[in-house]
DNA sequence: GATTGTGAAGAACTTCACAGCC
DNA sequence: GGCTGTGAAGTTCTTCACAATC
């Protein structure tokens, strides 16, 4: 299999997710323009994503939705089960600790962190709560390979350092902070002020 | 002033967060490995970046963050002003509409709406609630420029349907839903499961 | 030594265009 | 007509490399 470009990652990523909610309405096959115009891209661009897969295909047909979303998740190990760790219990922690969704995704928030010892006895959640000084020692216990920042600003790039000691594979940082790490772990940031300040300077800029 | 690259306007939206920042600890000037380090580029690619912007500068000498800053913000046009509107009312959608530090940067959240009457009466907050009917309304006598979409998925295309015919210029969709709009509206995707996809696929590839 | 600025080279990604298939 | 698959072409973005400055 040829190495898949990145932004064909993310783009196969979300192609994933379409498939399954076009599955779940029961609809068997879709052409690449359709896909394209769900995901935003064009129809040559959505080929060219399938084609790095190893998935056979009979040309001049509809992909077959089961089929095609069996190949994204084999080639993009999307299967494998991940454990996750939530970092700070604020209010956006706390969404995400309650979001039922990503089991079915094959992700488990396996633990959640946070400094105050009274928010960690107060929230109900299936999920094992802890004090931050635990970060460490869980991750390694528990196999955890993907840390969720949700800690004030100020405290992001020293939670992303002990979790990089961790030997924590990813990051999603959902702080408004810009936290770095070494090369070999993937981040990537979800600040809703960063996304506005992108989406306002896209607007000025179509102009 | 060149077209600035789609890349380079992200980051250097991210590298104005990072100097805001730098600036409120007191530091006057940064140089482009610094900010490199911080923004996950590397200091090639952001001397490139900031060679795009009207800046005079001296070369040899480290960046004048004010400065840096203040071109920035005039060339992406990040000091204009601009009123965003929040769909769905949910966890997500409160945490943000709770959420303070979008003032400072010259973004107002100036409505939210939900399908729920009862949450409209019960949530409490400086900003004016409504149900969806009134979206279209509101969204014109305001002046309304951004949709942050974050309802469940199965309303997410409805929402951005009717943004659109109100003629909204760019969309935050928070929902795990693929959400396609015409080719002039912006559009950005804050999906977690997607995020978690995401990373989780490229750690793969990693090994 | 440090730094920036930038044309040129290189790499990465996207689109085209058309053969082949239904 | 529809569609996919893909090498080639085109475009866009990143990195290099080095002059110039401090």
């Amino acid at each position: 299999m040829k190495k898949i470009p990145l932004p064909a990652i993310e783009r196969l990523s979300n192609i994933y997710g379409l498939l399954e909610k076009l599955e779940k309405s029961g609809i068997k096959t879709v052409s690449s323009t359709q896909i394209g115009k769900n995901i935003n891209a064009t129809n040559a661009t959505v080929r060219k994503d399938i084609s790095y897969l190893s998935m056979p295909n009979v040309a001049g047909r509809d992909y077959d939705i089961a089929k095609l979303k069996k190949y994204i998740g084999q080639d993009l190990k999307l299967f494998q089960p991940r454990k996750a760790c939530l970092i700070g219990l604020g209010r956006i922690g706390t969404a995400i600790l309650a979001y039922e969704g990503f089991k079915e995704e094959g992700f488990e928030i396996a633990a959640g962190f946070d400094v105050s010892l009274n928010k960690i006895e107060m929230i109900v959640s299936q999920v094992s709560l802890h004090l931050i000084h635990e970060l460490e020692s869980i991750i390694g216990s528990k196999g955890i390979e993907i840390g969720i920042i949700c800690t004030p600003p100020e405290a992001a790039q020293d939670i992303a350092n002990k979790l990089v000691r961790a030997k924590i594979k990813g990051i999603i940082n959902c702080t408004t902070a810009m936290v770095s790490v070494p090369e070999e772990v993937i981040i990537r940031n979800i600040d809703y002020t960063g996304y506005l300040r992108i989406v306002s300077a896209l607007i000025s800029q179509k102009k």
